[in-house]
DNA sequence: TTAATTGCAAACACTTTGCACGCTA
DNA sequence: TAGCGTGCAAAGTGTTTGCAATTAA
C-alpha cells in the first residue's frame, strides 16, 4: 500500500492525515498478521524516530473508531492485538507457544447458527472463535 | 458443592489446605458462569473479611495450574475470567440486551478442527466459541 | 489562524511480587 | 517446628490522559 492510498483512507474516513498516522497505518497494513500496539510503535519509530508510544495508541483508537483497523480483544497474551480490517470475516488460531496468530478466513458455523438460533429463539448477530494450538515450527521444537 | 467435597478437591490435588482456599474454590465452584478475580475477590471477603486479592490471584494460580479452575484468556474484557473446570466443553451465547448468558453444551468444531489442522499444520489443542444476539425476550421486547 | 495533534510524563487498572508474620501438616 | 501461605504495600505491565508546544487545514 503506497502513501498516496494511505492519505486517501484517512481523508476517506476524515482524519486529519498527519505524518505519524501515515507511517502507523502503512505499518499497520503491512503486518503479516495482528500485532501489538508495542510492536507496531518499534516499526512505526524505524520511519519516524520522534513518534511516540502515546501517538500509537491514539491512532489506533481512532482507527479502530473508523473501522480501518480491528482491534483484537481475545488474544492469548494481556496485550491487545491489532490488524488491518479487511471485512472478511475471519477466526484465529494463536500458538501456545511463540503467540503468533494465524488468520484464517471462512467460517465453519452458519449452519449451527441456524440450528442453535431454532433451539434456543435467540437471534443470533456476532460470534467470535478463537483456536489455539502449538504452531508447526514450536511443534518440532517441543518435540 | 459441600465444604467436606472442597478440601478433598485440594487434597486430590496436593494442595495445602487453607481457610482463604477453601473459601475461594466454594466461591469459584457457585458461580453460575466465568466471573473476574475482583469479583471473586469480593465474594470471597463476605465470608471472610481478612482475605486479600493477592491471596485470590494466588490461589487462582494454583487452581488453574491444577485444571481445577480455567483461566478464560479470550475474554471480550481486559478482565481475566475464571470459572470451575468441568471438564464438559460447553460454550456460551450472550444477550447483547439483558447480559444473560446461555450455556450450549456440544460443540460443532470438531471436523472443522481436524481440516483446519491439516490445512495449516497446527496442532490443535483448544478452542474458544461465543455467540452473542438478542434472547427471546428481549426480542420481542425490541420490536 | 486556530483547532486538532503531538510528545512527554504522570496517572490508571489489573496483576504480580518481596517481605515479615502466621498457620498447616 | 519447618516451611508453605498470608496480608500488606510496593512494583510491574499495558494503556490512557493532562498539558504545553506544534502542526495541518
Amino acid at each position: 500500500m503506497n502513501k498516496k492510498n494511505l492519505a486517501d483512507i484517512l481523508s476517506e474516513n476524515k482524519i486529519k492525515s498527519t505524518k505519524q498516522r501515515r507511517v502507523i497505518l502503512s505499518v499497520i497494513s503491512e503486518l503479516k498478521y495482528p500485532d501489538t500496539a508495542e510492536h507496531i510503535y518499534l516499526l512505526a519509530k524505524k520511519e519516524d524516530d520522534s513518534i511516540s508510544l502515546s501517538t500509537v495508541y491514539r491512532a489506533l483508537e481512532i482507527f479502530t473508531e473508523k473501522g480501518i483497523v480491528n482491534k483484537n480483544e481475545f488474544s492469548l497474551s494481556d496485550k491487545k492485538m491489532y490488524e488491518i480490517n479487511t471485512k472478511v470475516h475471519k477466526h484465529y488460531l494463536t500458538c501456545n507457544s511463540c503467540k503468533k496468530i494465524l488468520t484464517v478466513e471462512g467460517c465453519p458455523l452458519e449452519e449451527y447458527e441456524k440450528k442453535l438460533s431454532l433451539q434456543t429463539g435467540f437471534e443470533i448477530t456476532e460470534h467470535h472463535l478463537n483456536l489455539s494450538g502449538y504452531c508447526p515450527k514450536c511443534r518440532l521444537e517441543n518435540s
